[in-house]
DNA sequence: GCGTAATGGTTATGCGCATAATCTTATGCG
DNA sequence: CGCATAAGATTATGCGCATAACCATTACGC
């Protein structure tokens, strides 16, 4: 490999990083979302109420940054969180009814979104796309490949 | 394209944007670097003194975010900002010494990082993957494509 | 030429991310 | 047991990004 081929690549990931969250953020504002967010609530919704440290580890990020996240997600009404009887630690959350209905509507912005986002790109690759995405993230998680 | 595989795609994409950025993070924090700096600075590298419009252009990111990395940039003593004499509203921005040494450092680093990034993705997927990556990039980049 | 629009920058504010330090509760081991 | 350690969460702080509002300058149309 060439440095020019790494500043290509490198740079590439950093562009299609900032547009592709940033077309994200474009199509979640009218719900009153900012971009991040529906990943803690569609995670939710996969999965059930969790507690924050499933949900750091599910989405990838610190756990301050669940703290916050939830905390506005809570005010403005989409999740609720209550303390853990059975750990006195913990603080489980769960998606409340608006929630629920808020997590259909982004679906349907993620499909737009996945379509916008592959479109022109030959059918084969679209099969091998996810899995080279995910094989490049474990690659640089700094985690052992389980 | 099924809600499922929408889902997966977008979640691949903004889970390698996180990880992709904070693995660079780690690698720049020896040099003093925060993620996002080393592109402004290769930037300068590869096309000379550019004014802030230009590199916002050039960068992907709006004009506030480029006041304020130039700031710190400039304190950190990497770049100079000097008033352009053929326009008084703009001023250009140039690597010091210290900068151009930097970069090359940079560019090192930004080999390990790509490499590391690939690694175990098959040889004919590399050739193709930087347009790929354009390709998406440019898709929801919300430009026409010239 | 002059007034209006467009361009370059900056300030203020807010969000998602990060790390470091701290507090509380669980859990492990002697 | 009791005590050290680990785990869950929070606060404080800082950076990169965004938008909105504003100022200074340049460019353009009449």
């Amino acid at each position: 490999m060439d440095l020019e081929y790494a500043g290509a690549l490198n740079q590439a990931i950093r562009l299609l990083s900032l547009r592709h969250r940033a077309r994200a953020a474009q199509l979640l504002a009218p719900l009153g979302l900012h971009a991040g967010q529906e990943a803690l609530l569609l995670e939710l919704d996969r999965t059930g109420p969790r507690i924050q440290a499933q949900l750091s580890e599910a989405l990838g990020c610190e756990p301050p940054s669940v703290t916050l996240m939830t905390r506005k997600l809570e005010a403005s009404g989409h999740i609720k969180r209550t303390p853990d009887p059975a750990d006195k630690r913990a603080t489980v959350v769960a998606l409340t009814d608006g929630g629920k209905a808020l997590v259909e509507q982004i679906r349907q912005l993620w499909l737009t979104l996945a379509e916008e986002t592959i479109r022109g790109l030959p059918a084969d690759t679209l099969g091998q796309l996810p899995g080279i995405l995910h094989t490049m993230s474990t690659n640089v998680s700094g985690k052992p490949p389980a």
